[in-house]
DNA sequence: TCACCATGCTACAAATACTGTAGCGTGGTG
DNA sequence: CACCACGCTACAGTATTTGTAGCATGGTGA
């Protein structure tokens, strides 16, 4: 799947628009997981691996490749780790984490009824 | 594929924890894409169609099935719109449209040179 | 120097998800 | 009753993801 470059025509739509190759990246399996997990700190390969539960390597790979030439993460010797743009980005949905928990309590209250 | 539910395995985790149960969710293609275009006002099913200007009918009636199961979105006479909590949601990730346009200039920037 | 590891990553076939087109059933309008 | 638009489904074709095995490289210790 080519990498969606803002600019470009994406997955889903022709217009170029940055939001839409965004959305088109972080719509794709495990990339907006991949930035979650590197919030907590650089990680190896292998530890980036365990830290998402159950990403097999080819697709941990392809996505760790479509975020570096997006310049949301580099690596490092100690790791690949968020760039500076992959923490801003993660500075905003970081609310996500606490937004889910009340999310999750107001779905189990809903079920009781 | 089975529908995200906080508590329970998600695809790529065990653990159960809502944020895994989210980003599933999010991470699934069109999901994204589907909240970010109901923000603007409540749509039909033909007209969100052509918002999100390539989506195959199918997959568009799973994830308003999905998202509908999860409270996220709710089918009303005027059609389909953002619940509560997908006004609540939307809110946390709103900021990604402006961050998507420096994001677009940065990486323009930095093929320059 | 050479077995022994751990690491980053690739190969590839099987499984799963998504697309695209056609069209059904229903309800409104002339 | 013909005609249209709508919400949505069917289904085959295509693209993406998984899972397992394992290669190549670079230490480390005997």
């Amino acid at each position: 799947m080519a990498i969606p470059l803002p600019g470009r025509q994406v997955r889903g739509s022709t217009t170029g628009k940055p939001i839409m190759a965004l959305l088109d990246l972080l719509g794709r399996t495990w990339s907006l997981g991949i930035i979650w997990h590197l919030h907590t700190g650089p990680a190896t390969f292998r530890e980036l691996q365990q830290r998402c539960e159950k990403i097999s390597p080819t697709l941990l790979n392809t996505r760790l490749k479509e975020l570096k030439t997006l310049q949301l993460i580099e690596s490092q010797a100690s790791g690949y780790q968020l760039s500076h743009q992959g923490v801003d980005l993660f500075a905003i949905i970081s609310p996500l984490g606490s937004w889910s928990l009340q999310w999750a309590q107001a779905l189990k209250e809903e079920s009781k009824l």
